[in-house]
DNA sequence: TTAAGTGCAAAATCTTTGCAAATGT
DNA sequence: ACATTTGCAAAGATTTTGCACTTAA
């Protein structure tokens, strides 16, 4: 992803350009795992002060360009996830390496709840281990 | 749930009996949905070490008596659900009020991956609006 | 008795708020 | 020009570690 297309998805999001935004954006795009606040900022080339990221995060997942992936952790991860429906995510988190990866592309299968439960989205967390870390 | 069966449960799961112990162990059982550190401690009548809170916690996931629910937050919740199955949970979380709720009892659908991924267990978390936050 | 659990102190992480200076459109 | 965004300082929230004392089995 260049740095053009970057700008453009910021644009198209309703998102300020500016050098931290097109810094993070650019290194969620790079990832192909969720990242988190920390990873985000070892990874940035850019200095950026750490407010400014978790700011540049929240305006970013108000806007709807990346969303948090949901986790067993006390840490919160975002994925840019362009394709993929708002109202339905599943993941697979590794439980040897710990990296999550969004999967867009899986068919969600439909959960049906009691009618007291008036359900409007669903978040799906796979566990295992992934390709890079089993053997096989 | 009486103070005999709290111990009994502790017993059954080879955590020996402290009042710590039994006194985390009846907020937890009490509660409809899961709870934090934080709701925990509020909840508990006995006074109780902040630390010692979050090491009861601990030992109780690590023996399989509550487990962790997901979330999009920051903040770990638990739960007990003695009947369900730890391959797989389904979660409802509302949107309005914050709670989560466990759903043993709902049938969980498969989610087949690319044979890449070794699934070992499925999480799922539902979002909406439970029935004590809706009108109807 | 003896390994396990508890409490205190201190700290590591992660994340947010208020305000003045800088910046994008 | 003007609202938005950034950086600094300071702090809030959640969770953990080390060590000596206490306690359950």
């Amino acid at each position: 992803m260049t740095i053009l297309s970057v700008a453009a998805l910021l644009q198209r999001y309703g998102v300020r350009l500016t050098g931290p935004r097109r810094a993070v954006l650019e290194v969620l795009l790079q990832a192909t795992y969720a990242l988190s606040g920390a990873e985000i900022e070892q990874h940035l080339t850019l200095l950026l002060d750490r407010i400014t990221l978790y700011r540049t995060l929240k305006t970013f997942e108000e806007k709807g360009l990346i969303h948090r992936v949901i986790d067993h952790s006390d840490t919160i991860r975002y994925a840019v996830c362009p394709g993929s429906s708002i109202r339905e995510h599943v993941h697979f988190k590794c439980t040897t390496c710990q990296h999550i990866y969004c999967l867009g592309q899986v068919p969600v299968p439909t959960i049906t709840l009691p009618s007291e439960y008036r359900v409007e989205r669903g978040d799906y967390l796979l566990s295992g281990i992934c390709e890079r870390c089993h053997p096989s």
